[in-house]
DNA sequence: TACGATTCCATTGACGCCCATGATTACCCA
DNA sequence: TGGGTAATCATGGGCGTCAATGGAATCGTA
């Protein structure tokens, strides 16, 4: 029904390494119109980035902004296109992650679906529960930041 | 399947100096329509560029840019025209480099070939890993520099 | 004939696809 | 409103197919 990734599931990995992906997810990536899940590693934190033609766009936005043959464009390729996966979607709607992404993200014998819009991370439970106790925290220290602020003004400083 | 070259794999070459062409690239391969594999050798960097028509594409684009009678023309086309070759695909998907090329990039018993969407390269393993380093290091100076957009936050979508 | 190159088989292990199970949820109807 | 039934979804297992790899057979040619 929507075309946004929301909201966060825990699903089990089975003993071949399959885990479902959230069947909610599984339907906005259906309206997105891509055959497989693109994802790659998160850069700054151990999650992993997912998702279909939305975030593909973001990486090709990201490269159309250096000349091909300069460094710069390479080392980026390097890093975005180079360690990116495109994961095959079982008839069930079930993935394997390679061995290079489950150790990215200290991802054991489950995992965690966020929903972030465009796209979606892919996060090992206790790590994210961690990662969210963070979030909230810093979410206070923001609102006190903005505290009183009735029209947004919004430029950070 | 896809039409970008993505992702890396890493294969081992046999007694006679044959390594398979991962099987998602030779797909793309074959959707671009081009009989062989087109490689040269990387300008600053120990490691090979390889692709089809699209590859070819951006060589004459690059070269484009330059006067046929300026020195710049001229070096680059010995730079990539003049290291180029035109390796055969057996009917297994896999190709022998010559020594030249497998000398440029320090080549022995295995390689990896890493996806850069209209292309991608051969390296040698180790040799890569270290430059994949570099890139994420790189990726993170960008990042900050582009303001978030690398992780994906800002898509105008 | 001898060597290099190319094609043809063979093996092994991973992966994709199909079907089965259990459990939860949504739905229908008396 | 309560009960029952159908639908959906996460999960598990069996099995055929394909990819990567190794080695033998064949062809062309010096």
């Amino acid at each position: 029904m929507t075309d946004r990734f929301v909201s966060n599931f825990t699903n089990r990995l089975d003993a071949k390494g399959r885990v479902s992906i959230p069947s909610s997810f599984r339907s906005v990536l259906a309206k997105d119109g891509y055959e497989g899940l693109y994802v790659h590693q998160g850069l700054d934190l151990p999650a992993l980035d997912a998702g279909g033609n939305a975030l593909r766009a973001t990486i090709d936005d990201i490269l159309a902004r250096f000349s091909p043959f300069s460094d710069e464009w390479e080392l980026l390729s390097t890093a975005l296109n180079g360690t990116s996966e495109v994961l095959k979607i079982d008839p069930e709607g079930r993935i394997v992650l390679s061995e290079a992404l489950k150790a990215h993200a200290g991802i054991g014998d489950a995992v965690t679906f966020v929903g972030h819009g465009h796209k979606f991370q892919i996060w090992e439970p206790e790590r994210f529960r961690a990662h969210l106790d963070a979030a909230r925290t810093r979410l206070r220290d923001v609102k006190r930041t903005l505290g009183g602020l009735a029209s947004a003004g919004g430029s950070g400083s």
